[in-house]
DNA sequence: CTTCTATTTGCAAACGATTTGCAATTGCAT
DNA sequence: ATGCAATTGCAAATCGTTTGCAAATAGAAG
């Protein structure tokens, strides 16, 4: 009966705190974020704006991505060949699996990987700001 | 007194194997490539052909960059927030660690992750087809 | 070596994703 | 309610890359 709690980032919280002011088109596309269970690129959060707000642009979503990331509140992935894609920075960190096939991303987290990451920068002489770890497969044959 | 040995590719075998005519501009660019130790983008490769032959053109770069990526005969790297560079497809595997105060590009191995890469994708239940790896850091400060 | 044609070229224009200038609108502190 | 700085929508600009096209050329054939 109970299912794992997913959490719900407070946006609205996080923009007030950030000094920027909280418009109509902020709370849409602020809504979508928060129960977008994949991971859309603009276009995609544009189309869904619009079926809410028919009066929201492109220009703004753009904008608030990139404000959003700058607070540190979204994730923004350019994976292989399309445009940039982005999800709510909650949760730990993980790295995606996209299936070439279909465009899927599966997340994924090794603390080993994470560790090793370390290790070989600290051998070079490095400290890691940020990392990208991303795998392009396929499905495997059932066996 | 004897130096490792870089091994230079035979590209001209390759496009002739690929049934490709070697021409001028092709020569040059290939030239440029064979011995570049860097991971130069398509401007800078453009300016080095330039200054061997000044009548190539930027396309011809584009153009013989996506046809020997397309051979096989050398690696785009799409690294942050900057253009496709490229290298020359010999030697064995590697990923990057990218210097985010200068931008430059050192190498690194690591059998270990590279296993936990498949073995994170087999329990998945996917096969990779390629993977990316970047460490984006900084020197760590002299201790 | 010349001829012949399919391939390749340089150029300019098109492209897709993202950013920007600007005048009109709006959030929100007073 | 008022006033103004922040934000918006729109169109135009930007950046890296690709493409259409007519002119040039590699290289096979003779
Ligand atoms: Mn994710
Ligand atoms: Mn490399
Ligand atoms: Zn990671
Ligand atoms: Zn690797």
């Amino acid at each position: 009966m109970n299912q794992t709690v997913i959490p719900k980032p407070d946006y609205e919280a996080a923009l007030r705190e950030a000094g920027v002011r909280i418009t109509r088109p902020r709370r849409v596309i602020l809504g979508i974020l928060s129960d977008a269970g994949d991971h859309p690129d603009a276009m995609e959060i544009f189309r869904r704006a619009v079926a809410i707000d028919s009066s929201i642009s492109l220009s703004t979503v753009y904008r608030t991505m990139k404000l959003l990331e700058g607070i540190g509140a979204i994730h923004r992935h350019a994976f292989e060949g399309g445009p940039s894609r982005f999800e709510p920075a909650v949760g730990d960190h993980h790295d995606h699996l996209i299936d070439i096939e279909t465009g899927d991303v599966i997340e994924f987290q090794s603390d080993r990987i994470e560790e090793l990451q370390q290790e070989i920068a600290r051998e070079l002489g490095y400290e890691i700001v940020h990392h990208r770890l991303e795998l392009y497969g396929r499905k495997r044959r059932r066996r």
